[in-house]
DNA sequence: TTTGTGACCGTAA
DNA sequence: ATTACGGCCACAA
């Protein structure tokens, strides 16, 4: 199974992909960064992929850093997800949003904290 | 143990 | 706009 310190990264990862308010979206990098791991973007799918149920995390809300949505398209998966953004107001334009406009930009008092500063 | 595979990213052609 | 590459690392085989 997954290690204790794999789990911390996993914990850390649903609690910043939880900051990130309805309406808007991140890149994994992003999300990478404000839990503490800076290079690390691609344990950010993973993480998602393990997310748990009772406690729901905003998984869909999480985009590659160019704003495309990072599951092949047709998938069921790029549909549900699709769908989900849709739902809260976010324009999805082939597989793609624009993240100029709906792209979160942590208020600096988010970064401080989740950076420890 | 080693290897291949991703819900990735930045850089450089 | 696209492709290629190197870096990243948990996970399954």
């Amino acid at each position: 199974m997954t290690s204790a310190k794999t789990l911390r990264h996993f914990q850390a990862i649903w609690h910043v992909t939880r900051l990130i308010p309805e309406g808007y979206v991140a890149g994994y990098k992003l999300v990478a960064d404000l839990a503490g791991l800076p290079g690390r973007a691609r344990m950010i799918g993973r993480a998602l992929a393990a997310a748990p149920e009772h406690e729901p995390v905003p998984w869909h809300r999480v985009l590659r850093s160019n704003g495309q949505i990072a599951f092949p398209a047709g998938s069921e998966a790029a549909h549900t997800q699709r769908e989900r953004l849709l739902t809260e107001g976010v324009t999805v334009n082939n597989q793609r949003v624009n993240m100029a406009i709906y792209g979160w930009q942590p208020p600096l008092a988010t970064l401080l904290h989740e950076l420890n500063f």
